[in-house]
DNA sequence: ATTTATTTTTAAGTAAGCTTAAATATTTTA
DNA sequence: TAAAATATTTAAGCTTACTTAAAAATAAAT
């Protein structure tokens, strides 16, 4: 298929998932970037490619086929980025770019290569679950956001839920790291601002920063 | 630039390098595999971009910036060669595939990535060598085919000059390795057949094979 | 040196994936 | 609940990268 159509089911089920939970076309548009009408357009052609279901005025909706599909490329994706990671000295944000690229360029077989390499990955190095061949996808998810977290108490870093290249750079700097500990170590004003001890470093961050770093209790 | 652009300045790079040395129009088509027509139209469109130059019924000629465009896509290639050959176990076949597709979607940040990891290689597993990061290539090439190898004497394995994969999967199984030492043990048939000893096997390679193994006296 | 064959070019047309502008439907809010 | 704001759809049009068919030029062969 085509990289149009892939990130269109992509923005989708990952839309569905995550964010607004709104999968109208206007929704769908903005994540992509072009037109309302375009997405339209494309919602048509998919809904004939059977890869969704498409009525006027209502959310889309992926088919099972859509959704295997949306998971093949959400597959190579997180792999992709847990390789890159591994393998070469690179900001999340730089390793997320390349992926967004290698997703739609990468066989069934050289996932499966990778995928074997780094001994099946169930998490990217964003805490996101990879799913396996099969489009299987682990779903159980216990984090909670950092702004929700409670002073005093140790957490691991679960989830870094953002695209954001400053985001990135900061935490390559603080060493905020998928799976790293850090201690909560003062909340204040109302809870915007978070004090956390993480290795020998202790760092303050924002309510922007708190809301898209998920952790675990320990 | 777009994948299409990428892969008419890279035929017309290769096929002025090797192949019959005739870069119209119509012998790009065929490499293509598109319409004499869509290679005439896409060579005045990349005139216009100061690609190549293109007077009509002339052979196409790149310009200094269709060099550099086409050496950097083959860097990229080459280097997704070497490295999937040293990271995976897939024939160079596969290898070759793989690398067709993400030499269109990989970064210069990250082919240097990649050129750094393998300690910057100066040929890929065929034996095609790899241009730098700023276009520069090594051109010396004393290997001569296993067609005009001499009877009795010991080679090491300089280039597999083909796409093919019944060919790689031929060399797959009997040791023809890119820098392998093979010992010419027998020519027949008016040297149409060629007997090696490759490692502990001794094969016998009809002249299709023979034609595209390039070595170098040891 | 003509005829014949082959290549190249031109012309017209197609599909994919977009755009903007206008019409229509839905949602919000006063 | 009617008016205003917002979203969605339709319509028309654009660009890229192709296609086939026919015309024109070049190359090969008798």
């Amino acid at each position: 298929m085509s990289v149009a159509i892939e990130n269109f089911v992509k923005a989708i089920y990952n839309n569905d998932k995550h964010d607004i939970k709104d999968t109208k076309p206007g929704n769908i548009a903005k994540k992509l970037g072009i037109s309302n009408a375009a997405a339209t357009d494309m919602a048509k052609k998919l809904a004939a490619k059977n890869l969704l279901n498409y009525e006027k005025y209502q959310a889309l909706q992926l088919t099972e086929q859509g959704t295997k599909m949306a998971l093949n490329v959400i597959r190579k994706h997180r792999l992709w980025e847990a390789f890159l990671f591994k393998m070469f000295d690179m900001t999340l944000h730089d390793i997320h770019r390349e992926a967004e690229l290698l997703e739609h360029q990468t066989s069934d077989l050289l996932a499966e290569k990778i995928s074997e390499y780094l001994g099946h990955p169930k998490f990217d190095p964003h805490g996101d679950p990879i799913p396996n061949a099969n489009g299987e996808i682990t779903t159980e998810d216990t984090s909670i956001s950092l702004a929700e977290a409670v002073e005093g108490k140790t957490y691991t870093i679960a989830r870094l839920m953002s695209d954001d290249k400053e985001f990135f750079e900061f935490c390559a700097q603080n060493q905020i790291r998928y799976r790293n500990t850090l201690t909560v170590s003062k909340q204040f004003i109302g809870n915007k601002m978070t004090q956390i001890s993480i290795g020998s470093n202790t760092i303050v961050l924002n309510e922007d920063f708190t809301k898209i770093i998920y952790v675990d209790e320990n």
